[in-house]
DNA sequence: AGAACTAACGCAATCGATTGCTAAAAGTTC
DNA sequence: GAACTTTTAGCAATCGATTGCGTTAGTTCT
C-alpha cells in the first residue's frame, strides 16, 4: 500500500496521536477542539492544552474533505483582455490587498488565482475543484458570458465590474458611465472642445466609461471625433505607443479622458515628452484615483472609486450569498477629484 | 450518519460517477486522468472526454489528503511591526503580484496569508495545518526568531528580507547596507552635510539601511546626528506626522534618506507643504523604486530593488527546496537611480 | 496443448477529521 | 433498591481520490 510519503523525522501529528496521549478517542478530541459542550469543560481544556504543547493543528485537507467546506475564498483575476501576463496595474493590486484584508479579517483564507487567456470552462473547473467556498472575481475582463453561465448554477459569486446589459451575476462596482460623464463635463466646462478617449475596448468597464464620455459630448452639443480614440492597454508599456500614435496622427485635441490612472499618467508623460504642456495645452483626466494620482506631476485630476467600501461590500455580499441569501448588485457613485490636470 | 450537506440540485460529481458512466472502476478513472500508461490510450482518451463533457474535476481536498501534497504555495505577509492592518505599501503589493505570477506560472496555487500581531506559534500553525507545500514570507518584520526556529525543522521556506546576523533561514533580498550607503554617498557628493534618516526601527531591513547610512556618514568624516532620525512607518498616514515632527523640531537638515519610497514621497509632500523646496533646499532619496517614484513631482531619486528578479529567485529557490535540495541565500546589489530629488 | 508471460484493470486499504447513534456510567426520584 | 434521566464518550461510517497487489484474459513460446 502507500509508502512513507514525506516528512522524514518530524512526525506528522494527527488527531489520533493526541487522543492516545489524552487517553481518549479521536471523537472526543475532535469535539473537545471544536468546543462541543457535550465534553466536560475540564477535559476540553486538558485536550486543548495537550494539542497546544505538542503543536498539533487540525489537518485542513481532511477537514475540508469531511465538511465539504474549505474556509477559503477564491480571489480571481481574469486577464483575458490583456496580452500581458503580469498583474501590474496598481488598481488591481490595491484591490487584491483590500479584499485580502477583508477576507482574512473574517477569519477566512484567500486563494489567489490569476487566469490568463481562459479556456471556455475555466470557471467551472475552479468551482468543481472544490478549493474554495466562494469566488470573488476582480474585473469582468472579456468573460461576461462565462460569468453569466456560472451564476445560473453557482451562488457564492461576486464580481467587481460594470453594470452591463443581460448581467445575471451579483456585481459591485462604480457607475462608470456617470463617472466618465462627470469627468468629460468637467473638461468641457473648462473650455475643452476636442477631447480624446484612451482605453482598450473589450473590458466592459472601459466600454461604459466610453459611453459616459460620449454622452457628455452629446449633451454639450459636441460631436465625437472618431479619430480621437486610442486603444490603450492597462499597462504602462502598452499604453505609451497608443498615445504616441495619437500624437503622431496629427489630430488636434485639447483634452484626454483616460480609462485608468495608469493610462492617464502615461499619457501625461508621453505628451510632455512630445513637447505638449499639461494642463495648459491639453487637459488630462484619469479614472480610479490610485495613490500614484496624488503624486504625479502635476497631480492628476481623476474620477475616484472608493476601493475600501467596494472591497468591504464585495466581501459582505459574498458571505451573505454563502449563507444562502440573495443579494442585489451595488454600484457606487464615483466622485471627481479635481487636481492639477 | 452524515446528512446531505450542501448542493441541492447540481449534483457534486465524483470520480465514482465518471467510473459508472464509463463502465470501469474508479481506479481506472484515476489512472486514466493521471495519464498512467498502464491504461490503454484509447480508454484514457474516452474517460478524459467523458470527464470533460460532464464537467468533472478532481476534488482537491481529497487529493491533497491522499497525496499529502496540496499543490499550493503559501504567501505570507507578516505585519508584526505595523500597527496598521492593511497591506498598503505598493512595494509589498507589487511583490505579491510578482510572486503570484511566478507561482501560477509554474502551475501552483497561491494561498495568501496576512498575519497581524502574530502569536508565538503562528508559523508552526500555518505549517501544521498542511494547507501548502511551501512558504514564502514577504519581509522579516519582527519575526526573525520565529523564522529561525521554523527553519530548523521545516525546509520549504524562503524569506524576502535582509541579511542579518544569526540567520538560519534561506533569504532573498537586496544588500540593504550597500544600497543605503550608495544613496547617502550620493547626497554627500552633492554637498549635503546634515542628512536625516526616516524609518521605523524594528524591521531588519530598516536597521540595515540605517547601518549603511551611518557607514557612509562615517566614511565621509561626518558624525551622525541623533536628532535627525524619525521613526516613520510604512504607510502614508503614519509617516506624515513623523516628518512633520522632524520639521517642527527646528533641526536643520539638507538631506533625507527615507527607508522606503512611500516615506520619501510623503516627506517631499510634507516638506513642500511646510515651505521647503526639494531638491534645492533639501535633497530626498528613497528606497525600492516603486512605480510611484518615477511619477512623483519631482521624480524621486531612489535605490532600486529588482523585484522581478527577486520574485523569480525566491520561487526558484523554494521549488528547489521542496524537492529536497539545499540552497544558498541570495542578496542582490541594488542600484541608485538618480532622478530629480 | 501446456507453460510462461504480459497487459489491463479491479479490490480494498489508506489519508485524517467529523458526527449520528448508542452504550455505559453516573445521578435522581420515589 | 428499582426505574428513569442525564452525562460522557466511543464505534464506525463517511468525505473522494490514490495505489500496491492480485486476478483475469490474452499472447507467445516450446
Amino acid at each position: 500500500m502507500s509508502r512513507q510519503p514525506t516528512e522524514p523525522k518530524s512526525a506528522r501529528l494527527k488527531m489520533a496521536d493526541i487522543a492516545k496521549l489524552a487517553g481518549v478517542s479521536t471523537s472526543t478530541v475532535s469535539r473537545a477542539l471544536a468546543g462541543n459542550p457535550s465534553i466536560p469543560q475540564a477535559l476540553r481544556d486538558q485536550i486543548s492544552e495537550l494539542a497546544r504543547t505538542h503543536g498539533y493543528v487540525i489537518n485542513q485537507s481532511a477537514r475540508s474533505l469531511r465538511l465539504q467546506r474549505t474556509h477559503t475564498i477564491g480571489l480571481i483575476v481574469p486577464l483575458g483582455h490583456e496580452r500581458d501576463q503580469l498583474i501590474t496595474d496598481p488598481f488591481f493590486l490595491e484591490m487584491i490587498g483590500r479584499l485580502a484584508d477583508e477576507i482574512t479579517g473574517r477569519g477566512y483564507e484567500v486563494l489567489l488565482n490569476k487566469v490568463v487567456a481562459p479556456r471556455a470552462d475555466w470557471l467551472r473547473r475552479i468551482v468543481q475543484s472544490h478549493r474554495s467556498d466562494g469566488l470573488l472575481i476582480i474585473g469582468q475582463s472579456d468573460q461576461h458570458e462565462a460569468l453569466n453561465a456560472l451564476a445560473d448554477t453557482y451562488r457564492p459569486l461576486v464580481v467587481w465590474g460594470g453594470d452591463i446589459a443581460e448581467r445575471r451575476y451579483c456585481t459591485v462596482g462604480s457607475d462608470n458611465v456617470a463617472g466618465a460623464r462627470l469627468a468629460t463635463q468637467h473638461m468641457i466646462a473648462q473650455g475643452r472642445r476636442r477631447i480624446a478617449f484612451l482605453g482598450l475596448p473589450g473590458a466592459p468597464e472601459v466600454e461604459l466609461r466610453r459611453e459616459g464620455y460620449l454622452q457628455a459630448l452629446r449633451e454639450a452639443g459636441l460631436s465625437p471625433y472618431p479619430e480621437l480614440s486610442a486603444p490603450a492597454h492597462f499597462t504602462i508599456e502598452s499604453a505609451e505607443p497608443s498615445v504616441r500614435a495619437l500624437i503622431d496622427s496629427g489630430a488636434t485635441f485639447d483634452g484626454v479622458l483616460a480609462a485608468s490612472d495608469l493610462i492617464a499618467v502615461t499619457a501625461i508623460n508621453t505628451l510632455t515628452a512630445a513637447g505638449r504642456t499639461v494642463p495648459d495645452e491639453i487637459s488630462v483626466v484619469g479614472f480610479d484615483d490610485i495613490s500614484l494620482a496624488r503624486y504625479s506631476a502635476p497631480p492628476l485630476t481623476t474620477v475616484r472609486q472608493d476601493l475600501a467600501t467596494g472591497a468591504r461590500t464585495m466581501v459582505d455580499l459574498l458571505f451573505r450569498r454563502i449563507e444562502g441569501a440573495s443579494t442585489e448588485s451595488v454600484f457606487m457613485t464615483p466622485e471627481l477629484v479635481v487636481r492639477g490636470t
